[in-house]
Order: structure tokens, then sequence, then C-alpha cells
RNA sequence: CGGGGUGUAGCGUAGCCCGGUUAUCGCGCCGCGUUUGGGACGCGGAGGUCGCAGGUUCGAAUCCUGCCACCCCGACCA
């Protein structure tokens, strides 16, 4: 888990070490306690070496890399499927956002302008002294334009040109499309510049109806997260502080990573009718009154796959939970020479049918260029989640060996019973990883009673820690300047618990979450 | 934008303090051969504007000045 810097031979080792590698093997030491100093560099590394994406050279934007899309793909597939059961639709509006929309809503604007892309200019030129293009001043927008850091602004103005009466009601659309913030540290997945999301926008009569939808979409991202990647989340509201910019109620799903810091995974607001006034959003009712229409908003993005990456991996690499791998078997022949080669291939052929037949994603690797030993590496640093080998052993007893990416365990297996035992195993891995996330989250839910306790627990084993909160900003403003920690969450299965805050006192109905958070 | 750090081959780096042969080593890459049940080995080979621009000097990767980029910590944030 602490570092998945590989040697790859003794002399290599050897270099390291009488490089600078003895300060590295030091804060690995030290990590094991607390490793958070470290994660980042760990972290980034998986995501090079397992073949996700790389830095990009522009900045704070990635490339994400065939392998890396490939698992976004399947989120997206599953993710859409869950859409358009709840009744949802896919749309597209513009990247470019003029000017004067973003300021008609007051919050809004507050909490996007300083991160904010602008497109001031329409044309390039040669420069005079011949030092190359520059931006030709002439071709000034009269209006500039902002590279949408969300799509609240131009999705509402067009609402209003679509909806006139309740028989328009509801409106549940989605996009699939990429924003940018400009944010001041950016990280591989977790953070980037541009990144990749979709945008659920939805227009309602009725306050309780959006409510509804927006709580049936943290609902939706809830049960992806748990479902098809594993990652088991804490499903809560936001305190005032940490909801998104215009909106009355902020749901989200909170999920927990390996150094012990809270990742938000997805959020769902309920955004009253503050955009509907803002952008004259009106419908008819049934008795001829005009309303404004209630809102929500609910996306995720590429930063699941951040949490995906964090939550899973371990000291091989990454763990991918067979609904999304893109590669769910790959099969590595062991053989001396090309002939024995091609028994095997022979052999594996009706192998990859049944499994190909069955819906299962399956690789034959039998590349010439590269050894067994440094296969299994391969695919384990790339997450998949069982690998069968077969060699000339296999062949005289018709066998097959499986290894499941999980436990690392080896089992031979005869060749009848490889598809049901692949079956069987891809079910019990994704089975088997989430319980370990949440074995690993369960354990890692403090409750303390004191403002003491909790620096201490935060320090020393981090994770959430369930309190008690006044409910004011200035306490919750108080505490993240002394530790770092904000509250995660008020969480929807909260017990009603009187209690007194931990730091000042006062009465507190219930518990909140906090934690040192990406 | 504040604090700290780093820029030498595709990657990881030595050399810099104390200027002086052809810039070090490993991984990776290419060729040949032997190998192949957990990251193979031997031999041979290719690959460098030492971040950029000035300056000091007979001579600069090394010293000085300026700039740029990246990383980490803050502020910001999904």
């Amino acid at each position: 888990m602490l570092n998945i810097v590989k040697i790859v031979s003794f002399t290599e080792l050897f270099t390291r070490i009488s490089h600078k590698f003895c300060a590295k093997l030091k804060i690995m030491g030290k990590n094991l306690t607390k490793r958070s100093e470290d994660y980042s560099k760990w972290y980034n590394e998986l995501v090079v070496k397992a073949d996700l994406a790389e830095n990009s050279g522009v900045r704070g934007c990635m490339v994400i890399k065939p392998y890396g899309f490939a698992i976004w793909e399947k989120m997206q597939a599953a993710l859409d499927k869950m859409f358009k059961e709840t009744g949802h639709e896919n749309a597209y509006f513009p990247l470019f956002i003029p000017k004067s929309y973003l300021s008609k809503e007051a919050s809004h604007v507050e909490g996007f302008a300083k991160e904010c892309a602008v497109v001031t200019h329409y044309r390039l030129k040669n420069a005079d002294d011949g030092s190359g293009i520059v931006v030709d001043e002439d071709a000034k927008l009269e209006e500039e334009l902002i590279v949408r850091p969300t799509s609240e602004t131009i999705i509402w103005d067009t609402y209003r040109r679509w909806i006139q009466s309740y028989r328009d009601l509801p409106l549940l659309i989605n996009q699939w499309a990429n924003v940018v913030r400009w944010e001041m540290r950016t990280r591989l997945f977790l953070r980037t510049a541009e990144f990749l999301w979709q945008e659920g926008h939805t227009a309602h009569a009725t306050k309780d109806e959006a409510i509804e939808e927006a709580k049936q979409m943290m609902e939706v991202y809830a049960t992806f997260s748990e479902q098809h990647m594993a990652v088991p989340v804490i499903r809560g509201t936001k305190t005032e502080s940490e909801r998104f910019a215009g909106a009355e109620e902020t749901y989200c799903i909170e999920a927990l990573m390996q150094d012990g810091k809270a990742l938000q995974a997805g959020t769902s607001h309920f955004l009253g009718q503050n955009f509907a006034k803002a952008f004259d959003v009106t419908y008819a009712t049934k008795e001829g009154k005009k309303e404004h229409v209630w809102a929500t908003s609910w996306g995720v993005s590429t930063r699941l796959m951040g949490a995906l990456i964090m939550t899973h991996s371990d000291d091989n690499g990454l763990v991918l939970p067979p609904k999304l791998a893109p590669i769910q078997v790959v099969i590595v022949p062991i053989y001396k020479g090309l002939d024995q080669l091609d028994l095997i291939s022979e052999k594996v052929a009706p192998l990859v049918k049944d499994l190909r037949s069955k819906g299962i994603s399956v690789k034959y690797d039998k590349r010439d260029t590269h050894k067994p030993g440094f296969k299994f590496n391969e695919y384990e640093l790339k997450g998949v989640p069982v690998r069968i080998a077969i060699g000339k052993r296999d062949l005289e007893n018709d066998t097959f060996e499986l290894a499941r990416r999980d436990t690392l365990e080896k089992e031979t297996i005869a060749t009848t019973e490889v598809v049901s035992k692949v079956e069987f195993l891809l079910e019990d891995i994704q089975k088997n990883i989430y319980q370990k996330a949440l074995d690993y989250r369960s354990e890692k839910i403090t409750e303390v009673d004191s403002y003491d306790e909790f620096k201490m627990v935060l320090e020393e084993k981090g994770g959430f820690i369930s309190a008690h909160w006044d409910g004011t900003m200035a306490t919750e403003e108080q505490i993240k300047e002394e530790t770092k920690a904000t509250i995660r969450c008020i969480p929807i299965a909260v017990e009603a618990e009187a209690g007194s805050c931990m730091v000042t006192g006062k009465p507190s109905p219930h518990r909140v979450l906090f934690a040192k958070a990406y």
C-alpha cells in the first residue's frame, strides 16, 4: 500500500540506495503509521504506471490513456443506464457561456468566479517583430465568454424558453461534458483543471418533487458507487459552508480513502427557485397562475476514478472491481518454443469463446516479446481481476491455473470447471473488495466527545470522526482553522442524540461527520 | 499569490560545495544468442542544446544575475 516503486533488480536497488533513495525509504518507514505525506507520490506513480493517465504538460490538464479511458467508459455506461431508468434524457449545451449569464445568480458567481477560464479574443496573428504568433488585439470580443465551470447558467437560460406550462414538467435532462475550473493546485483524476463529468439539471412544478429528485439522484450515485465501484459511501447533506454555490441543500456521498482522508464522490443539489428566479423560468399551473419552477442539479466526474484507485489499490498496483474492469480475464500462455504456443493457443481458443459468450471480457496475451512473469506483474499493476495461466503441465493434466487479483490466491482448475469458476471469481472479487473497503471504513469511524480527543484521533488515526457540533458556521470554521478537518456531511442515517458541541459546549441534536478531505 | 524544494538521455539519477580529459550509473530502447510455471541472462550498440538567457573565466553542468517550468505545503476546490 505504501509505495508502488518496484525494485526491478538488485543493481537498481543498490543504485537507488546509493542515491537519495535512503531518504525515501525512511519516509516509507514513517508512513507505516502515518503515510499521508508520501501518499500523493504513491498515488501519482500508480496512476502513471498502471497506464491510466499522465500529466499532459498543459497546465493542470491530464491525458487519459486508453486503459484509463476504458474504465471511464464503463462507468459512463453504467451511470447512463441508471439515469435512463430514472426517466432522464441526454442533451448537450455549449462549452462557452457569455459572461453576463454568470452574474445572474449572486451566490453562484461568488462560488465560481475565482476559477474561470475566460475567452477574450477570437483571432491570432503573426507578431510584427517576427517573434511568433500573438493574440490579435483587434479581435477582442464584445462580451467575453466563460469556459463552463458548470452549466447551470446556460442551461437555465435555455430552460426559460423550453418551459411554459405544467405540462412541460418535470424536465429531466443530463449532459455528458467536460468542464474547466482553474484550480490553484491540481492532481491527476482528483482535481484537474479540465475534467469529464455528467451534470443533470431538472425542473419541477413543486418543491417536494424537486427535493425527491435530488435525494433520488444521491441514491443513484450511492448505488453506483457501492455496487459497481465497490466503494462504500456515506450518504449525507452538506453544511451551509460546504454547500454548492446557489443551492439550498446539497446531498452528497462521501468515501474514505486508504490514507484516512475523505473524498467527496458525488453531489446532488436542491436548488430551490434560485435559478428559476435568476433566469425567469416560469410555468403556468393548472389554475392558470404563473409560478417559478423548482430545480435540481447533480454530478459526478472523473474524480470517481480517483476514488476507485485510492480505495482498492495495494502494493502490487491497481485492483479493479470486475464490473468496471476493461479486461476481466487475462490468459497468459507459458511455453517453450512456438510449437508449444500453438498447442496452448488451440486449447485456449474454445475457452475464450465460452467466456465471451457469457459476456466476460477476455484478453489472450500471446505476445512473444515478454516473459510470463513480466506479464503477471503487468496485469497485476493494471488490476485485471482474474488471470488464467496455462503451460505444458496444464496441457498434460487438462487444467488451467486461475489467480485472483484481490487476494493473489492461485488455484489449479480442471478445464471443464474453468468457466463457472471464473464467473464465481468475478462475483466474489466484486463482493470481497467492497467488504474489505467497508470493514476498513467501519474501523475508521470514531465517535469522540471532547475536542482534545478529536484532535488526537484526527492526528493519529484519521478517518471519519463522529462528533457533536453546535450547528454554527463560526465553530465549523474554527475547527477547520485549527485542525484542517471539515464537516464532510450530516449523515442521512444520523440518529437523534442530544449532546453538546465538543468545542463550544452548546446543545447539539445529533452527531456530524468530520474528516480531513481531498 | 506566500513558504520550501527540484530541473543532467524516455524514466530514475551521480557529478555542483572546492570550475579543468570524451558528463556517471541503473532501468528502458535496438541487434545477436541462450532463455520462458512470478518482473531473464550474456555480449554488442544507439541515445545528451546538463531548464532558458546573460555574465565572470584561458576554460562553466559546476561560480554570479535574471527568467521559466515542475513538485510539495498554505489560500481555493468536485
